[in-house]
DNA sequence: TGTAATTTGTTGAAAAAGCAACAAAAGTAA
DNA sequence: TTACTTTTGTTGCTTTTTCAACAAATTACA
């Protein structure tokens, strides 16, 4: 890609993150963003459609980076292991101010969706990879777990990260676990 | 200007002197300057006929802004107040590594030449502003009085600023004024 | 030494970015 | 409401930047 092209592109992105760390994605303007971009409003029009459009490109673009940075499976950003669960927080955690932003800018679940769109996909692999034999169907438990696992998530970052990222893992991991296995063992039970 | 002008000349600049501040100025090369500026060669040969052209519109830049920042008297680096001379010295104890890197890169007096050249049509203003009757020439006192202050500028910048500002500039201070005296002195003992 | 790899300038054509000007839309305030 | 200001898209044209390709010069090294 012409560097032209990315070095003006992640100007505006970054613009708009920025500006939407001080005010309300709603009163931000197409001129305010040109400006903090140091980038021509033709420039702007010219790579995006309108303000909603690069909102939409800064979403997925960092939620690529947390797939690339987190995880080896591509295009998903899955709770397919430990340690890829590590990851996310521990990028989250550095680019603390960045999520905050995306997911506090008011009336704006957009980025929240996105994130547990891609991991419901990601869950429903890994549900079927386990083999696990469920008396809860798929999908619930794939619903059941995204809400979970974005909730602490959410709660996580925007709370100022009250604990580290090796410790939130911990935690979240043991409850995933416990809530893939217990169907398992009413099975047994039985 | 062009936005993009501006752009391309400050990436590049900095490009330069951020690689000087990792290696010998000869042993950099244009490639590299691109590589590092995030710009194409060919943009580099567009602005600047070659890394010394460069390395002087980084020196005039910066004496340029330190100039600026420093003296109300547009165009002169001169030590016209006290108070003018404590911003210098501010102004470099901010910037300590990139003048560090100015005065110290290997085989490179261009950056302290062009300082003392600066201050030294400023000196001249001053002692005439003074009217001070002399018995010293006064070309002999401006280079000494320059020499002397850029000796100690570069001492302290170099030296990793072993004294306040404050206190380099009070110091520095008395010894200007005591050396503007004694032609007086000797005069009036007489 | 001689050969290979880099670097250097330069070129031409294509793409991007800049800028100014414009009418239409949206927002503000009297 | 009516005027006034700002923002929005869009357009035409100019300038800058990119990229690839090239021969010449320089450097590295075997």
């Amino acid at each position: 890609m012409d560097r032209r092209i990315k070095k003006s592109q992640d100007a505006i992105m970054n613009a708009l993150i920025s500006l939407m760390a001080e005010k309300e994605f709603e009163k931000i303007t197409i001129n305010e963003i040109a400006d903090c971009a140091n980038v021509n409003r033709g420039t702007v029009y010219f790579h995006y459609m309108d303000k909603y459009h690069i909102l939409d490109c800064c979403i997925e673009s960092h939620l690529e980076q947390l797939g690339e940075g987190c995880f080896p499976v591509e295009g998903t950003v899955a709770i397919d292991s430990k340690t890829s669960l590590l990851r996310t927080f521990q990028l989250m955690e550095k680019n603390a101010d960045l999520y905050t932003t995306l997911l506090t800018n008011k009336g704006l679940p957009a980025f929240r969706n996105r994130l547990q769109e891609i991991m419901i996909e990601g869950i429903h692999k890994q549900i079927v990879d386990n083999n696990i034999n469920l008396k809860v169907h798929k999908d619930i438990l794939a619903q059941f777990l995204t809400s979970a696992t974005v909730g602490v998530i959410e709660w996580w970052i925007i709370g100022s990260m009250p604990y580290s990222a090796e410790d939130i893992t911990e935690q979240l991991w043991t409850l995933l676990e416990l809530n893939q296995m217990i169907p398992v063992h009413i099975v047994k039970i039985d």
